[in-house]
DNA sequence: TGGGTGACCATAG
DNA sequence: ACTATGGCCACCC
């Protein structure tokens, strides 16, 4: 009960570090959690993220290959898309355009 | 106790 | 580009 709310709050905090009009993946942030727990654990978050009283921005975090995988979780399956495009990153077929180039790292950006 | 299910990932063919 | 596996681990029967 406790345990995973830490981990959920971890997730939480280094997906709010992921600057505007930069996008991460799920297995990147489980790597820089330590990946003790599976990349699945940080979709279970993104899944709890929307009770969250802070602001998580859950769209700019996709999976390794840049595919928005989780839009059918937001509110209506284009939200993720909209605000995707809204930061500047392009969209095609529910897939980054160039997602290398707007990839951001913690294990990197976050330099630990 | 055990099987099924994921907003996943790496590897292999 | 595709499928198939095995690993991952919390959750729900």
């Amino acid at each position: 009960m406790q345990k995973h709310e830490d981990f959920f709050h971890n997730v939480f905090e280094v997906v709010r570090l992921i600057p505007k009009g930069r996008a991460t993946s799920y297995g990147a942030i489980a790597k820089y959690l330590g990946s003790a727990r599976s990349s699945r654990m940080v979709g279970w978050a993104m899944n709890a993220s929307h009770s969250q009283k802070q602001y998580v921005p859950a769209h700019r975090v996709v999976n390794r290959n840049g595919e928005l995988t989780g839009k059918n979780h937001f509110p209506t399956p284009f939200i993720m898309e909209e605000l995707l495009e809204k930061e500047g990153i392009k969209v095609l077929n529910d897939k980054i355009v160039n997602f290398n180039k707007f990839y951001w790292d913690p294990m990197k950006e976050l330099e630990l």
